[in-house]
DNA sequence: CGCTGACTTCGAGCTTAGTCGAAGTTGCCG
DNA sequence: CGGCAACTTCGACTAAGCTCGAAGTCAGCG
């Protein structure tokens, strides 16, 4: 209110964060940041959303949906700003994810590794072709994968 | 039915590998798979094609988009129907694949252990922020990606 | 004051891997 | 020959995660 002085703007956000404002635009369109206005209906970010969006494009690069994200943050308390153990609880979760993921891949492999030997790819018989429970949300239908960092703009 | 006993129907097909007709269709428009007609327009395919879309289908479960499928498939041979040598060589292309992955999941992992018990999240120190290198492709990154056509300068 | 650049909203577009429906044609069985 | 299922093409639609452009407004400097 009277001071802004400690708000960003959000291009300065932008310019910290790395996140282009298109994008923070976006993820305060789906609650996954907020600002206030000011006078002039400009958005005013306080400091803290930087560690926010640290904490959006990392849980992005461990492959969280938005979606997800978003309810993680929703864990987060309202009363006050969230504290190191806030986000150390928070991330710790990632690691049972990841530790899932790298399982069903590793599993993929011994499989495939069978098949290269046997030669089969068969429709019927091959164990690659009957994996359909872990990785339906790591295959086909995944994402399209792009190193969307910087780079482009 | 005419000479053409040895060929399969879209619906054939369909029904022995799994992947509906709208599948197929769009597989064999993206070059994946390709067909005869009939006087009446209609696909034959030949049997060989089973196979090919088993390769398409465990391609697509190790991660790999159909752009990057078609150009593995590219690479069999174009004057004989492909041998279990030709698949084999194929998919053992897919180990290494799948050992980067596996590889790059791990290190992020590990990365996010230490991060849990710095508690840092921050966008200029934390290893989970700079890791653009290898997990670009892999985390839901934005498909957003521009048209090769314009040079988004 | 007036310029400029950063901001505002909104809607359209892009990619991947398809699916679905409409409208029309073929193939095959009795 | 009649009829119906299976086929044909084509365009529209989905979902995620943005980007871009248009048209207009605001902030701050000289």
């Amino acid at each position: 209110m009277s001071t802004l002085a400690n708000t960003l703007t959000i291009g300065q956000v932008a310019e910290r964060s790395g996140v282009p404002t298109t994008a923070l635009r976006f993820y305060e369109d789906r609650g996954l940041i907020t600002s206030q206005r000011t006078a002039g209906n400009q958005r005013r970010f306080a400091r803290s959303i930087l560690r926010r969006i640290a904490f959006i494009r990392s849980a992005q690069r461990i492959g969280l949906s938005l979606e997800e994200i978003s309810q993680a943050l929703a864990t987060l308390p309202h009363d006050h700003a969230p504290t190191k153990a806030d986000w150390a609880r928070l991330s710790s979760q990632w690691r049972q994810e990841l530790d899932a993921r790298i399982d069903a891949l590793q599993r993929l492999r011994d499989n495939l590794t069978g098949c290269i030997g046997c030669g089969c790819l068969s429709l019927k018989s091959c164990a690659l072709q009957n994996q359909d429970d872990d990785m339906a949300r790591f295959g086909p239908g995944a994402p399209g994968l792009k190193p969307a960092t910087e780079g482009g703009r």
